[in-house]
DNA sequence: CTGTTAGCGCATTCAC
DNA sequence: GTGAATGCGCTAACAG
């Protein structure tokens, strides 16, 4: 139970009556030792309590057994969820994690990127602001590193991402089928994440596809977007345009709309339908139980983990075309129905009563 | 850009024209090295795109500039948030960090800590079930381990944490001025965690100062709580023991429990108030906002990562009775209130009128 | 099947 | 202030 000095490799093959190289391949590759001597070495290992050190171990193999991981932030259950699932999937790879935030700056990227390098990870899976103009990725590539995006997509990369886009589009075409005409669509910046594009030009193939006009609200997002909301609503509040259905790039923001609603007295989804895109677990305790897009996250994480675990072992490079999409879907909560006023008719676009305004 | 094969230490002193000591030197400690030598051999490392190699610098050193950090789970934004701190304040203290989430599960905390172990990180940041009755720290301390608990608070550990009973005893108080007399305690499973029991002892601790009748809901946590919650709040109604208040172990029990109460047709907080712990950053946007006691989880991870990196420096082995506690507050949100008769006059004890019920 | 040998890349004595 | 030599602990060739 004291064992202050690390065991080596030394200590246990004197003690087993037998060579380094045997206590070597006992722990790597078992099935070449004749078992009589193999239970000799591991029951010597086990009364020494001796571990193979894993830095001599990779400077001779040079493979660390690890995986960097670079995601925007782990305040946003998106991305907790998915370094929960890659944390599963390393570890029953055999693989540990070092992960690093980059709180959505491009610049803390790169520096990301700089230090699971220099930590010589064996591989990397990364989600980045944008993936098309990242100079990350060009110089991943030509070091020709091993990596995977997550969440992003782009053909010339390995990703393991989702078509947010197109499951925006269906999301506004059931609000459409619901009664909806004026559907507004919540963001952060969009500069600042592909997927936050992605899903907004979704929005827009959807209203055109139902003969809608858009209307975008850009909002700081992970800060005060809640009174943007406010302020923006009540100003569209008895105008022609104001919305009776928001669209949420993510669920974060669709929270913080759900409140800046009840603040202007509109009630949740009678006088306004608010819906979301992430599926994160605590939608389903808020009340009302928020509709949103599930992403598979934790799924995402493990799958881009055990297509690297793979590539890996193979020693082969991992190809963008066998990226992956997964399957998204819609989650019917409390926060999303028919405009207190629906047509029973087909509507003209911009022709709804202006819901009834309740202040408390 | 493309440096295939890894360049090192002996590129670097080659075209540089010095000796590999230099080199080292240069990296390790610039001011032992004459300015124009040094510029060279920088020079000569960033045209090579000259990285050290961390597994030969850590067989050397044995050391690997590595923390580990073993929680119950990230999908409690706690420890997320918590996790965020570890994880800035290691990158400036040069550390990297290897987190690995246990479930709450005790058998995996012991597997962490040796694969932690094995991993040869210099130090360990955990979080135990019962840092009383845990197994891995007897097993640390022996070992003679670097590390510190978080969250957990024991008198013969070094401890970063808060002091949660105080604080419930507090919130109780607070209650209980506000009129409230009947108080239930939700909690997850009181054994899982002491950090629930300490709580539950502040609870009882406040209810006995007041003179009130203490009652225990225990359910399943991070499960169908709301479920739970809901059918015994419903066994309760009518009854002279039904609640005006709710003293949640945490937040997302209270946001459960916020939910249950509106599936119940009660209105929070006119008809049940009801107070989270934890302070989690989501509490903000929704409606009601919770009113919770607010722990200071990203600095919890800082201020632990800063011990052990001063430690570490030093030398120097943690001492236990050097634990911080840090400072709780309370945040005053839209949950909590006066009951809504509330007794201008000190009442007896369970003798409040029962709440009129109001079902959809 | 098992032992011997060599070296992964670096930091650190010790000479100079 | 700088260079030459040594070994951290392990695995991979190669012998036997």
């Amino acid at each position: 139970m004291f064992n202050h000095p690390p065991k080596t490799i030394h200590d246990v093959s004197d003690k087993a009556g037998v060579s380094p190289a045997t206590v070597s391949r006992v722990f790597n590759a078992p099935q070449t030792v004749r078992l009589p001597l193999r239970e000799r070495v591991q029951a010597a290992a086990l009364v020494l309590g001796y571990r193979p050190n894993t830095a001599a171990r990779s400077l001779r193999t040079q493979r660390t057994k690890a995986l960097g991981v670079v995601l925007p932030t782990l305040l946003n259950p998106v991305f907790a969820e998915c370094l929960q699932g890659v944390s599963q999937a390393a570890m029953l790879g055999g693989y540990s994690i070092v992960p690093i935030t980059t709180d959505y700056e491009v610049a803390h990227e790169s520096r990301a990127v700089d230090l699971l390098l220099a930590r010589g990870v064996d591989a990397l899976i990364l989600c980045v602001a944008n993936a098309a103009r990242s100079k990350v990725l060009a110089r991943l590539r030509a070091a020709n590193a091993t990596y995977v995006l997550v969440y992003n997509r782009h053909a010339r990369h390995p990703c393991v991402s989702v078509d947010g886009g197109a499951a925006v589009t269906t999301l506004v075409a059931r609000l459409h089928a619901l009664g909806h005409r004026r559907i507004l669509m919540v963001s952060g910046a969009l500069r600042t994440s592909d997927r936050a594009q992605q899903r907004h030009r979704g929005y827009l193939r959807g209203m055109q596809m139902s003969g809608l006009a858009p209307l975008l609200l850009e909002v700081p997002f992970m800060d005060g977007a809640t009174d943007r909301i406010v302020a923006q609503l009540s100003e569209l509040e008895g105008s022609p345009v104001m919305p009776t259905a928001l669209v949420c790039s993510n669920d974060l923001l669709a929270i913080r709309s759900v409140r800046a609603a009840r603040q202007l007295g509109l009630r949740v989804p009678d006088d306004l339908s608010i819906a979301g895109f992430d599926g994160i677990a605590l939608g389903c305790d808020l009340t009302p139980a928020l509709s949103t897009i599930v992403q598979p996250n934790a799924e995402m994480g493990r799958r881009s983990v055990e297509w690297l675990v793979r590539a890996l072992a193979a020693d082969v490079p991992l190809n963008a075309v066998d990226s992956l999409t997964l399957d998204l879907h819609f989650r019917d909560g409390e926060s999303m129905a028919s405009p207190r006023s629906a047509p029973l008719i087909s509507a003209q676009v911009l022709s709804q009563p202006t819901p009834r305004r309740t202040r408390p």
